[in-house]
DNA sequence: CCGTTGATTGTTCTG
DNA sequence: CAGAACAATCAACGG
């Protein structure tokens, strides 16, 4: 479920109505701009505006379609990818024999404890009860469960009946006719990488399979070793067009196609009014209702922020970031309004405080049915934000990751911000740990559910109930899962080092059939000891719209 | 946000 | 400065 493309709050048509905002429910707030008050250059930008609307708010078709990426490819997420390289990559139930754990089903069975777990651990070993292993693996059953999985439905080459289960033995033998769902030619991109980011869609947010994730498939890459025992794996519904150029989509090229240029600059839209919002948004600083605290912050600690390059100076002195501008509130909205009435009345000219102290007062006297419009919008605007935002974010490196949190570390250390670090959307996830494979092997089977979960459906007592479950269980009961989670985990550390690197570097060809004890699963933990943490938490500068 | 476990990372403390 | 200890975060789930 994409979400981005779930909640477009307007239609295609109604996108059409004017290229400007108007006093309508005009969606296209891009970039919430500051408060926009004064002098009215507009007559005119290219002679396009005939309407008496002295000034507005930037605007352009954030859903318009031709910035729309590729459906096919837009129904998946970098999250479903990365299940989709666990479907490829992960082991089968054949992975626990190859490991020589001790455990076969029989030992279980004869365990001292509950039918339950003994009916866990000999999921490893059921052919039928394999395909809902913990891992993404929808079986006949409790294919709806599998949420991770379903986005594989919306692709035209999975099968939607729930035939295809990449973790299901017949697609994970080594039998290469298992890959000939190949989805080869609906994921041509006719766009070169560069203009494909360039293209990013905020209503798409979601959409773009993180390099790492590409690489796991890139039959081309150095990935693959050649004596994996593997399979060949030809068929990453990611093309490399459709990917992010990480390496080379450095601020300049980025730039240098508009995108987000300034933090004023419009992230999407071509055809745009220049520069007049832009000289406004700056003037309007002094009577923004904008509540970007930070902003304020920033201004505020200007005079003192002068350099003091901490040892080494690998912390940024200012952030590197310009993700979009808040979106107006109602006030501000109406605000505009009552400005360019002024203005079409022509009748008295007003400076800034006088017009806020009168427009605040009949903005405060209306009732909330007028109101109303201004929130519609206003609404509208913050969603629109958030999908710019979110595609903004997508752009960024990990590299731009990590000098932005180093710089919000070292902001929050000096008490200058409470900006906490933020999350980067294209990072591999992390891996689930035993126990929460454990958790969602009960999730997968209604059999099980009902063993342990009973009647309970919330789910905060549900792991209540399956953690009591896990406590009660023995090594041996619990093995599996830790077999698992530990390779789920050698995947992760492949996965995010192929992220943060940009590319595979030498001689990491990443052979996921190494096993813990061999001496390459060593050496992959030790290069992996120097990656960083994502530190998520997400912080989009936007206070107002969490809490 | 709840509620769980466990892995990891970041931060602070101690020798 | 190195390592230990501690704290914070995040994975899944759905209402």
């Amino acid at each position: 479920m994409p979400p981005a493309l779930s909640h477009r709050p307007f239609s295609p048509d109604a996108m059409k109505l004017s290229p400007f905002l108007n006093f309508d429910d005009s969606p296209s707030f891009s970039e919430s701009d500051q408060m926009i008050f004064g002098p009215l250059d507009l007559e005119d930008v290219n002679g396009l505006h005939h309407s008496p609307m002295p000034y507005h708010w930037d605007s352009f078709d954030v859903d318009s379609n031709d910035v729309k990426p590729p459906l096919s490819f837009s129904a998946l997420s970098s999250l479903q990818t990365q299940d989709y390289a666990h479907a490829q990559l992960s082991p089968t139930a054949s992975f626990y024999d190859s490991v020589g754990l001790p455990y076969t089903s029989e030992d279980l069975a004869s365990s001292p404890s509950c039918d339950t777990t003994s009916y866990l651990a000999s999921w490893l070993h059921d052919p039928e009860i394999a395909a809902s292993s913990p891992i993404n693996i929808p079986s006949s059953l409790d294919t709806h469960q599998q949420t991770s999985f379903i986005p594989f439905s919306d692709h035209p080459h999975f099968p939607t009946d729930g035939t295809f289960s990449p973790m299901s033995p017949s697609n994970m033998s080594l039998d290469s006719h298992a890959r000939s769902i190949s989805p080869s030619p609906p994921f041509e991109d006719p766009h070169p990488a560069r203009h494909r980011v360039l293209s990013v869609n905020p209503t798409a947010t979601s959409v773009h399979t993180p390099a790492w994730a590409t690489q796991l498939w890139d039959s081309s890459s150095s990935l693959r070793s050649p004596t994996s025992s593997r399979p060949s794996v030809r068929h990453s519904p990611f093309t490399e067009t459709t990917l992010r150029s990480r390496m080379p989509m450095r601020r300049g090229s980025i730039s240098s196609g508009q995108m987000f240029q300034s933090s004023s600059a419009p992230a999407l839209s071509e055809p745009r009014a220049p520069s007049m919002t832009r000289s406004y948004s700056r003037r309007a600083e002094s009577i923004s209702t904008n509540d970007d605290r930070d902003a304020t912050l920033r201004r505020r600690r200007r005079p003192e922020e002068s350099p003091t390059p901490e040892k080494g100076s690998d912390i940024p002195l200012k952030s590197v970031l310009k993700p979009p501008k808040l979106a107006p509130s109602a006030w501000q909205l109406y605000f505009t309004d009552w400005i360019q009435r002024q203005q079409a009345s022509g009748t008295r000219k007003l400076n800034v405080a006088q017009a806020a102290k009168e427009a605040g007062q009949e903005y405060a006297s209306l009732s909330p049915e007028e109101k109303e419009p201004y929130k519609r919008r206003s609404l509208a605007a913050k969603e629109a934000r958030e999908r710019e935002l979110n595609a903004y974010m997508r752009t960024l490196t990990p590299e731009d990751i990590k000098r932005e949190n180093a710089y919000r570390a070292a902001q929050r250390k000096a008490g200058k911000s409470r900006k906490s670090n933020i999350k980067d959307p294209n990072a591999p996830k992390k891996p689930l740990s035993a126990y929460f494979m454990f958790l969602q092997r009960i999730r997968a089977n209604p059999k099980l559910v009902h063993d342990i979960f009973g009647d309970e459906t919330e789910t905060t007592k549900q792991s209540v109930l399956a953690a009591a479950k896990w406590r009660s269980m023995t090594d041996a009961e619990r093995q599996p899962f830790l077999a698992q989670a530990e390779q789920e985990k050698m995947e992760y550390e492949a996965a995010r080092r192929i992220y943060e690197e940009g590319a595979p570097a030498y001689g990491t060809s990443i052979n996921f059939s190494i096993l813990p004890n061999s001496p390459a699963f060593t050496t992959i933990k030790m290069e992996s000891s120097e990656s960083e943490s994502e530190g998520f938490s997400t912080d989009d500068g936007d206070r107002s719209t969490r809490r």
